[in-house]
DNA sequence: GTGTAATCGAGACGGTACGTCGAGTCTTGTG
DNA sequence: CACAAGACTCGACGTACCGTCTCGATTACAC
């Protein structure tokens, strides 16, 4: 993870936490309303009133400190999925509450920018995956198994592209922004996937 | 479309064919190899030993020559779809033939950051989908209408929301990269959709 | 000798004689006003309406830059030394229009700085003895030989000596500005010297 | 003078000698080495094993630190000019001393430096004068007033501009470096001198 | 043939942002 | 208090691309 605070405390001038919270603030702001392509460091150090060596002592690039600004913005506050009793119920509260904070403002094309970075960047691939795709794939991983338990879909399920299929949807549309995402589509994906593995 | 050949065909020394094939090559080779934001416009001209001038006076912006670069590589020949007779079987030869097309070089973060320039420049982005997303979004949705005069899937069927599911979880594999795309998930991935709708 | 204009003439855009100028001009103009370390790369291009990448393209560091600024500022036109048929004459005349030339602004950091950038990068110093010390002190040494010639001055005169003995007083007065740098100075050195050579 | 020991004692941790004396050797080694401009206070704080702001608490700036490193290097025990009984004698005992010091290392460019940033920076360049030039000219005056006492000089002799010429000669060639600073030199430039004034 | 006109290469131009470094200052905990 | 550690602001560094602009040199069609 990066921008840890501190370990070794002590010695020293303590990391300043306004700078740090400023710094995530502007870069919230600007990346969303001009895509991160578009907004420099120079200009995230201006709007937080820090200076650039500030950014750079706790981000190495810019895509790494997106994560951490989206990070803040994205993350629910319960790691653990609801359990509604049905397949359907719990993929639509999970997925319905991921497009309910994906939706208010642009973030698509910040996440199209981190996923493209992440098929080029290794390191920062891992730090992608680890931070955003494995806890929300590991929820519904959870979700599914509970519904193999309760004999709503075979064993032999392959959860891994059925998650795919779930998320795919719902990043197409985040991404490519063709169609709206709405609550219904989001219901209509459920719908059809849960149908389509027999439950 | 963009690098129309010269309308006003007449005086003058007529464009170099050379030189636009350079240049697509270069463009082509140089965004597989390193990603299209490491690519720089002086780059592609060195290696396409062409001026910077003459690329700019056919392509107004690096993603619109990596666009008309992708354009050569990745479409098919026919756009008519094949009628094999079944939902399942129209929709396996179609995905799983741009499956096929787009597997063997790291398309997936060259497409990532033309979706996400997409999304950012509408210009841009109504190109885009003109070139890349409607055709083959319209070839699906002919197969679509095939089966529900078949009788295969109901007449209510969404057929925006079921594209959205097919593509999404292509696109899915193909831009993060967590799992391969091979043709067995595209058959899984028509198999739940398709029986998800009633087929 | 740096910011030579372009050798290969024919292709490509050629070099703009009023950048060159312009930059020339504000380097020199800062120069003076500041002195050369309180001078930087981005208020020269600023100054001279030219952007940071001119300027290195011709100039690999501000010294150089500051050399060549100098030599259109302080380069007499006539490359020979007056004849006036005395030794003092002949020095009284060299080193006073030299002076004259240094003794108008305040030249003085300036060189200080070359002197001392001189002294610590051999590339550079090598550039400005070729350029700033050596033409002088070449015409000293043919002043020195005519007197010679003349039997006003022994066979045995250390010219070398004799010329750090000059020119050391007038640049001690020069970089020290304990004292001015008047004509009337001079020709006090001049005498001194001269008389001590036996003149 | 800067860096006096704390004045006001009593209350608090003493100043540190140890650190004093570090810094000192630090920043000595450093100038000598790699030139002035090219040493950071990092660099000297990491070499004294001292904090940045322990060197900043005692001297305001770089070149102040410069100034007492050098003092401690470069002043002779004796403030007494010696008294050979000839003016020759006297000179030349005196500048051959002062060139024994400095000809081992390369203090050139560092004194350059000091020099150029003295007719920059008014408040450094008087405790510059006061530390380094005034002593050294004092006691080369008290020499040209034991000459005119002795008769071997007139008393019109202007000791101002005869102390350029022989420190001129001198430092030219300390800080250009076009020939060395041998002792030879020191009585050549002496005799022509003492020579030229009369004696 | 002889214009006329648009192309081509080469490469310099004004800008903007990059990521780093050095300067001084400030804020901790420790001696 | 002084000190080490080290985070902070500020501003400059030299580089890399951007997209534009001159050049001289080609290459076609129209006359």
């Amino acid at each position: 993870m990066s921008a840890e605070p501190s370990i070794a405390r002590g010695r020293g001038r303590p990391r300043s936490e306004p700078a740090r919270q400023a710094i995530l603030a502007a870069a919230t702001e600007l990346m969303l309303a001009r895509g991160l392509s578009a907004v420099s460091m120079d200009a995230i150090a201006d709007r937080a009133g820090v200076s650039k060596a500030t950014i750079y002592r706790w981000w190495p690039t810019k895509e790494t400190l997106a994560l951490d600004a989206l990070y803040e913005q994205l993350t629910e506050l319960s790691a653990e999925p609801p359990d509604t009793g049905t397949l359907r119920g719990d993929l639509s509260a999970l997925l319905g509450g991921w497009t309910d904070r994906v939706r208010g403002r642009p973030y698509g094309r910040v996440i199209g920018a981190l996923v493209t970075e992440a098929a080029t960047d290794t390191t920062f691939g891992d730090l992608y995956r680890e931070r955003f795709v494995e806890p929300r794939r590991a929820q519904i991983r959870q979700v599914f198994a509970r519904a193999v338990a309760r004999g709503e879909i075979g064993v032999a399920t392959d959860s891994e592209a059925a998650i795919d299929l779930l998320y795919g949807a719902l990043y197409h549309r985040l991404l490519h922004g063709h169609a709206p995402l709405t609550r219904q589509f989001v219901d209509y994906v459920v719908d059809v996937v849960a149908a389509g593995l027999g439950a």
